[in-house]
DNA sequence: CCAAGTTGTCTATGATAGTAGACAACTTCA
DNA sequence: TGAAGTTGTCTACTATCATAGACAACTTGG
């Protein structure tokens, strides 16, 4: 590898050796505790200098992905957290189950008005009020995903206060009197995070997030809220039941 | 947005403009056929040079997602594959749907034997003889993605060449007088593409990529194959369904 | 036709990425 | 204890990234 086989791709070859040796660890290639091959042999396989590599690894250590010792070697840290897409997900419930804290907190909401997109999801006429609501969820301290979710400003007057206050959807719905609801149909697709989620998930710019789209029914297949989610590639994995 | 302010992400500036642009395509902020804001006023949202923009328009011109046009202004020209991931999915019905020519192409057969963690997901032992299969899948012409796939050697022999000839998996498992599969539990994340995949789906390096884990059953539950496919994210959008 | 607005091309300059080599500091193992 | 192998640090050089300004070529709408 060499800065003209990138072809001018846009990353630094350091970028694509800490993403590969990421992958190498997301993949099993390298399990927790591991110790990785030499900074020459990673040198050598990845065909890039000395320097490339230590520049990899330092990025690596610094999102706690791995850890260097001197003298003996570098050593993998890391764990995703699994994620299952079932049709009555709750966020608190997942990350409870993976032994970890689960942590909610409201960044802002405001006013909106329905776009035809939206309107269509959620059952309403385009130009209906809306109340909007950017919200961040964490596991332990680390952050997970963040979400802009949209209610009907009427039949949920005052959501951003109820959220700021419960810091969880399902207890807002529940402040409704919405006793269950189901995820409804999901879109997934990939991209590179933006700058200002970059700041609120606490990752470099650059990096993959998972792109979830997806609108939540009452048990009657009304349209509730319908919310555009980001997820930190490197610290989930969706799992879709048969 | 400046080189200090992107705190060394390990990605170009301009890159992080092509993938602002591309996203608010992938959105629906603009829409195929739409003109794109002049060049300037990209470089003032983004807080960049005219030719930090100029660069990341060209790159996207290149890829086919744009198109300038001298005096008047840059166009929107692409669209994403819907993807829907039900347990009876079958590439062929899923790009034919989309109004595009399905082709399936092999890149490599080998034998190979079961890790551990194979031989779990196709209820072997470790060791176990596997045929192991890498192919790529396109539509109309543009590579979607690639898969490696794991089949029992024993209950399938010379599924490579059988794939070679038939270039389906699903013709391949009739071949062996499987009538039907389903597909079962999923495992969705997103990476980065490396090196080899990048060339295989026509990608730059650096581009964000879908990663699916997969394992296909009989009608009674018996693992048939398990598959590691790699998606292009810029070119796919998976749908749950509820 | 003309003015305003668009993309295309040129030159120039400073900051950063990547390569290269040498050596220090430390750990492991025989 | 000593040799081999590891990570850490320093200097130096080249190519690319990003910015900056100026102007050409072209399209659109009045």
């Amino acid at each position: 590898m060499s800065m003209q086989d990138t072809a001018s791709s846009g990353v630094a070859l350091w970028r694509l050796v800490a993403d590969g040796i990421e992958r190498g660890i997301a993949d099993g290639r390298f399990a927790a505790g591991d110790k990785l091959p030499g900074e020459m042999e990673i040198a050598e396989t990845y065909r890039v200098n000395r320097h490339t590599v230590r520049r990899a690894l330092a990025a690596l250590a610094e999102r706690g992905i791995v850890r260097a010792e001197r003298g003996s070697g570098t050593y993998v840290e890391a764990q995703k957290l699994a994620y299952p897409l079932r049709s009555r997900t709750r966020f608190s419930e997942i990350v409870g189950a993976d032994g970890r804290e689960p942590h909610g907190r409201l960044i802002e909401a405001s006013e909106d008005v329905a776009t035809r997109e939206l309107a269509k999801e959620l059952g309403l006429k385009t130009g209906a009020p809306l109340v909007r609501i950017e919200a961040i969820r964490l596991a332990d301290r680390t952050p997970i995903c963040v979400s802009t979710t949209w209610l009907s400003a009427e039949l949920f007057p005052g959501a951003g206060e109820v959220f700021a206050a419960t810091r969880s959807m399902t207890k807002l719905l529940e402040h409704y009197g919405v006793r269950d609801y189901r995820r409804g149909a999901t879109r997934i697709t990939a991209g590179i995070v933006d700058a200002t989620d970059a700041a609120r998930l606490d990752l470099p710019l650059g990096r993959p997030i998972l792109v979830v789209d997806a609108t939540d029914h009452d048990l009657v297949g009304k349209p509730l809220v319908t919310k555009h989610s980001r997820f930190a590639a490197e610290r989930v994995e969706f799992l879709v039941e048969p």
